[in-house]
DNA sequence: CATGCTAGCTTTGAAAATCCAAGCGAGATA
DNA sequence: TATCTCGCTTGGATTTTCAAAGCTAGCATG
């Protein structure tokens, strides 16, 4: 485990996904996007500067996180919408577990103000871990490893 | 959902991590320290500059991420080491989320990497979401929201 | 004592990223 | 035509990151 994370070849996928990810506002854009945002103002709302949710979009979409479609609402002109990519949609764990910390290990007086919940639902639920089989396992006891070439 | 991410008081809570965690080379850090590293030398083998390793080192250790120990081997002098608290640990997911995520959509051709398992029977795990009661719910159902005020 | 070594910083200046505020352009409407 | 508004674009300031060199302190050795 001894990568430069400075190339998108980096052999963890831990440091190949920060260097799309990890730069300021990429993840909140796509927080946004869970949150039903699609239009740049949308996103803008956040706070983020709009060079920088310009610059944001387009390494998103570029990256198939987003997908851009034109559409132009009556009275309108042609604007564009970001919505999420399923390989965005599968960045939700990622999302999750920032929830899950940040409202334990960072709280604050207004107690949790997310969650993640079944959409069809409202059914509260949370990320473990589980085996292959569908156990559910103790995090404790797990740990990120190395896998041994073949 | 509007949060500023500007201050530690964000209503959100991934806003309040990424205010921590989201500058360059924090995770790679809690990455390495999953992996076993504790000295400087360690963590400034992954390529970061040492005085954002540094910085970096401060400022989790303020945040109780990690732990910091005087320990001296014999013949050498009186150094630091870098630990893992409860509350670093308990950021294995987010780690887990992005091995996943990068694993599946940011491929290279070495293939998998990394992968997170039991530590005691090295077993496979990955993450899933999870009702109250245990049950493993399907990713496409879930979502984040907004907690009402009660 | 002096010298050497090395790890963990510290410093300096350059490069890159982010920010703020203002401005521009295009498409719609009147 | 003029006006409005949204999605950028621009210019300059500020902050962050980087590379390279340097410094310091504690250990060992002679």
């Amino acid at each position: 485990m001894n990568p430069t994370g400075l190339f998108p070849e980096s052999l963890c996928p831990i440091a190949r996904s920060l260097d799309l990810l990890g730069q300021k506002w990429s993840l909140m854009i796509v927080r946004e996007a869970v949150g039903g945002a699609t239009r740049f103002a949308d996103f803008r709302a956040i706070g983020i500067p709009s060079d920088i949710l310009t610059k944001r979009l387009i390494s998103l979409v570029d990256a198939g996180v987003l997908e851009k479609h034109p559409y132009q609402a009556p009275g309108e002109r042609a604007r564009d919408e970001y919505v999420l990519s399923p390989a965005g949609r599968a960045l939700l764990p990622v999302l999750s577990a920032f929830v899950e910390w940040g409202t334990e290990y960072l709280p604050i007086p207004a107690g949790r103000t997310l969650e993640s919940v079944t959409a069809d639902t409202g059914e509260r639920v949370q990320l473990a871990y589980i085996t292959e089989d569908g156990t559910v396992v103790d995090q404790d006891r797990v740990t990120i490893t190395t896998i041994q070439a073949e």
